[in-house]
DNA sequence: ATCATAACTTAGCAAATGTCGTATTGTTCT
DNA sequence: AGAACAATACGACATTTGCTAAGTTATGAT
């Protein structure tokens, strides 16, 4: 295991290495995405402190995407060979296979929000599922947090235009909803905003993972 | 294992289930997808023959989608009990592990496709994907299979209204590079399509997975 | 065969979102 | 404090896609 500190946006991993390692993000903010022919980015996930980055390069022989760093970050490096070691732990294989079927989940989610809801729902889908998870792990209090994405991000997360990000925050705050000024963002009106989201917590697994149920 | 047979669109597993199986599809088309509350739908993932469906549903305590069938299938049905056994071969976890990462990979293409795509590319991206999968298990010969779709799952898939699937289907016979009748579909000018849909098979990993890099 | 139903097709118009250009504000470095 | 740069804000207009409401063609059942 090696640790690592990275400056803000910086490529941890890209789109067609043949990756060696995983990378637990210690402490900062990473985003994983795509880029198009026409320089156009995707955004397909946000990372935060304690995520399991890159669990998918284990068994993928060309990586079909990036991770930057959004923020300075610190990461835990492990080889994969430690970790198909780890494999042969059932408890944690069953711990690893969790963390990467929550990760899948997130996806799964998040196609829903890019595919059927509108831009205004997509951004506050967005923020509703940063600030829970940055609760979870205690980055967030009562709903504020310190929330290091532009506009631009959001919107490349959110297949939308930096622009319309823009009228839909704005939006979002003449609805006292939100506040987001100098990376601090604030949910003034939390089950409104959840609301307004159609936010549902429960894909994102955060009560501890079932038992095994020997029925 | 139990082996069923189910009748086309009834739903395998349902949103809120707590799923005590995985099912390996054997033959026919299924889908994943998950209803939003006026009753819209975002078509998740299709499936054909081979493939392992709701490996998620292994350590999620309450499932997040639905599957439904789109035409009669044949479906194995193995319970958890039985996949968790498995997974203490080092060897087999790694082909589950495999799978699910690919499953991962086509969520994460699917939010580039509908996150960053124009209607003409979306679609004609999930026409290249569903047949470069169906060519891999010999279920299209020559870019023509039997494809079970209509406009309408096209449209929750590509995250569109059924008229506009339908304006980009026009448009892709019109420039010769589909055809699609009753059922049976086939890529009259494959790499016209590919170049058309920015399609790049590597992220379905259909090359046997690496070897273990022992360097 | 015929009927009933689901799927597809077409048109016109409406709404959501993108693009471009520019002004303003905030941040960082020296 | 000031300069340089990045991020945010705003307006006008263009474009894509959605919606509604027909017609038309397939498909499946009796």
């Amino acid at each position: 295991m090696q640790m690592r500190d990275v400056a803000a946006d910086q490529d941890l991993v890209r789109e067609g290495d043949r990756p060696q390692t995983c990378m637990l993000l210690v402490e900062g903010f990473a985003a994983r995405y795509r880029t198009l022919s026409d320089g156009r980015r995707q955004i397909l996930s946000f990372h935060i402190a304690g995520d399991f980055m890159d669990l998918q390069g284990l068994t993928l022989t060309r990586l079909d995407h990036s991770i930057s760093t959004l923020t300075a970050c610190r990461v835990a490096m492990f080889t994969h060979g430690a970790i198909t070691d780890l494999l042969t732990d059932p408890g944690l294989t069953r711990v690893l296979w969790h963390e990467a079927m929550v990760d899948s989940a997130i996806f799964r989610e998040w196609i829903v929000n890019v595919g059927r809801r509108s831009a205004y729902q997509r951004v506050a889908h967005v923020l509703c599922e940063l600030v829970t998870r940055m609760e979870a792990v205690g980055l967030a209090h009562d709903g504020i947090c310190d929330l290091p994405l532009t506009q631009g991000e959001l919107a490349d997360a959110t297949g939308l235009s930096t622009v319309h990000v823009n009228r839909v925050i704005q939006e979002l705050r003449r609805e006292n909803l939100i506040t987001l000024r100098s990376r601090t963002f604030s949910a003034l009106n939390w089950s409104g905003l959840k609301v307004a989201a159609e936010f549902d917590a429960n894909y994102l697994q955060l009560k501890p993972p079932a038992e095994d149920s020997a029925t």
